[in-house]
DNA sequence: ATATTTTGTAAGCTACCGCTTACTTTATCA
DNA sequence: TGATAAAGTAAGCGGTAGCTTACAAAATAT
């Protein structure tokens, strides 16, 4: 007899929204009036789609990774060689980095991950992520090319002590694979230089 | 007549508790209220060592990159030898990554580049970063080795990723110079695999 | 039509944040 | 010793954050 509820279909009209306040400003500065706003409802109805802003963030999260993923597999549709993909997925991603805010997001909640439900969104995601990158590198080897410069490598190294310092935030590898990954990819860098 | 002031002696005195705080909380989770109880002083205290609370974290930054490069000077003080150099420090930063909370403060900052004053502290660091690096590495160059397996590659193609979202973010880099790079860097480690 | 539940509006509450003010105590140097 | 300014204490102010409550309007199934 009641009304049928659309809390999903709002959710999934919404989550958009939420994704791109949360990519412009981060997670605390992102304030949920701000979001209702944006969304052009009021708060209180914000709150009967999620529990809480934590909610809504890590709602974020795994939405911003998925539409990554899915903008990925749409890229290689039509590429069946492996050997193209890799180097596809190369010139798509040097073209459209930090397009969508993704790091953004990513950035803020890793000055949360002192909480455990922001932690292991973050686990997921990483492992996902990197899932999907080694899968796709496995597939098609390169021929060879031109070498690195000096300035190429130096910013090679400095996304490697970045990306350490993320997986030593979330555990994602033990000290002994961390530290050997490092030595390994530090090398190959500075081993390719001109 | 009056007593001298010891103003800056206390500044100095309080930053490494300053930079911890941030290090550990980030920069919006940080109050003063929580920065002047670990000081053992007053808020007010604060506020007559710094006009407010970015001045603080800016503070912070600057001196979290300082004491890095010291660090490394420190390490390689009786290397004179290039090519051993390079070595150490990627030894010495395999063990230490994410030791001092570093990151922990970038991420965070990296939240507030349209901010004026965030972004050029930024900027600054990351220039000042990245030349160490391309001065350390283009002394010494390696002898070969083992090759990348797909997992390193996978973590250092991630880590290529999040450093050219902060090339992006704070335009270290413009965007022909941003895409060759990324592509040099992905290339590399993709035709170093096994 | 009407009972029932969802949807929307408006207001406000509690807690805390960054920062300030008013004041007392302490240390210095003539 | 005493004038002077620094160092320290205590309280609080204005603003805003996340979240809630109370209530009216709208839409469905009987």
């Amino acid at each position: 007899m009641p009304r049928p509820s659309q809390i999903d279909e709002q959710r999934k009209k919404l989550l958009p929204i939420v994704c791109q306040t949360f990519s412009e400003l981060g997670y605390r500065r992102t304030t949920t009036a701000e979001l209702a706003q944006r969304c052009e409802v009021r708060e209180n109805i914000l709150y009967r789609l999620w529990p809480d802003k934590k909610a809504m963030f890590l709602a974020a999260i795994d939405d911003i990774f998925q539409s990554r993923a899915d903008k990925w597999e749409q890229i290689l549709i039509d590429l069946p060689s492996p050997e193209s993909r890799v180097e596809r997925l190369i010139a798509y991603e040097a073209e459209h980095q930090g397009e969508f805010g993704f790091y953004r997001v990513i950035f803020t909640a890793l000055a949360e991950t002192d909480d455990n439900e922001m932690r292991t969104a973050l686990i997921r995601m990483y492992r996902q992520f990197h899932k999907l990158v080694s899968q796709q590198i496995a597939t098609g080897r390169e021929s060879d090319r031109d070498r690195l410069t000096v300035n190429d490598a130096a910013w090679g190294l400095i996304g490697l002590a970045t990306i350490s310092n993320v997986i030593v935030e979330l555990n994602l590898l033990g000290p002994r694979q961390r530290n050997q990954m490092f030595a390994s990819v530090a090398q190959a860098l500075v081993r390719d230089m001109v």
